[in-house]
DNA sequence: CCAGTGTTTAACAATTTTGTCAAACGCCAA
DNA sequence: TTGGCGTTTGACAAAATTGTTAAACACTGG
């Protein structure tokens, strides 16, 4: 019963994918980084796909129940708004590549499980809208007002490695770009 | 002097990248793809790093220009800016992994040549920070806005594939959706 | 027509990556 | 201590991917 190697080499896996942002790595070099023999993923998890297909799920399910939980606190419109920004934006820069990842491969893969529309979100999308009768908010479909922060919270950082180049700016200058942003974004938000 | 095999490899070879979203597509696939022997990709290119580098650095290239374009051009500035959403939206619904594909191999990849910084730009934050001035856009750190207005354009068409499954989407109505965001961002930018 | 040049192909070789298996190891319980 | 069981390893095999070469081909200019 010793689940910690089969941990260990998944958590490596995860921080070579999502963090490091080395997209195609091999399963000698997971190994490498774990410091285990390569074997062990194919005994712990059957071969690289499976492996990837496990990660994968993983990422998504974390990604889906993040969500859930930021939703279903019981805060008022604009503290939940916030505390979702700084969790988001925690996660977001701790594994900037882990929504890169799930793009990549959610084209070849098609194994995740179909789950009923989740209640909490729609909960809050109805939320969303009562905050525009309210006008603090601009009207919008909520669908749209929750893409748009969703979209301003994730894309500098994931093509942040793109449009440091594109816009020729320093690694420092950058970061302090990202730590700017909740500001930004919620004064874009609110009215 | 017959170049048309040359391009034809490379278009198909984008294709597959940017369109179908394979991002780990194989030299075989590419070359099945375009109907021609394997061998020539070493012919026309020397090897498959070297086809990735050409790839990635027009797709970088084509990007810069298409944005200085945008920017440069004589129009009022909410002109401008419907102008380039249209552009950038018709751009990113017909290669919707384009950026995705430049984000994976940004990482192993050091081969783009540092460029001045664009005077086009330069000129073009400016121009926001004047717009703000008269009271049109909300006030703000000019890069934050273009920020904004990238994120607001790109990544719901990136994360298609991963929203739709995460929101439980159909297709057409995911359609419809990035459908409307033009009009969405233009109200969500402008006072 | 013919030589020459650039293009394309098939067969082969090399490399890289993944998968398998039997044996060795370590640890706990009988 | 020893037998058993899950874990780990190294050596090997298989598969997949990429790179190379010589010859066949096609076309053009002389």
């Amino acid at each position: 019963m010793e689940k910690a190697t089969e941990e260990l080499i998944k958590q490596t896996a995860k921080d070579i994918f999502f963090r490091q942002g080395n997209l195609h790595a091999t399963t000698q070099e997971i190994a490498d980084a774990a410091g285990v023999n390569r074997t062990l993923l194919n005994y712990y998890f059957g071969s690289r796909d499976l492996l990837f297909e496990q990660v994968y799920n993983e990422a998504v399910e974390s990604k889906r129940s993040q969500l859930d939980e930021a939703l279903a606190a019981k805060l008022p419109f604009r503290e939940k708004i916030e505390r979702f920004i700084e969790v988001y934006l925690r996660e977001v820069r701790q594994y900037p590549f882990k929504e890169s990842f799930l793009i990549t491969e959610i084209s070849n893969k098609d194994f995740m499980q179909h789950k009923k529309k989740n209640a909490n979100l729609i909960a809050f999308l109805d939320e969303i809208a009562a905050e525009m009768e309210k006008g603090t908010i601009m009207r919008m479909d909520p669908m749209h007002f929750l893409v748009n922060l969703f979209s301003m919270l994730s894309y500098p950082v994931i093509m942040g490695p793109l449009y440091r180049r594109l816009f020729d700016l320093s690694n420092t200058k950058y970061e302090r770009f990202i730590d700017e942003r909740k500001d930004v974004i919620l004064k874009s938000i609110f009215i």
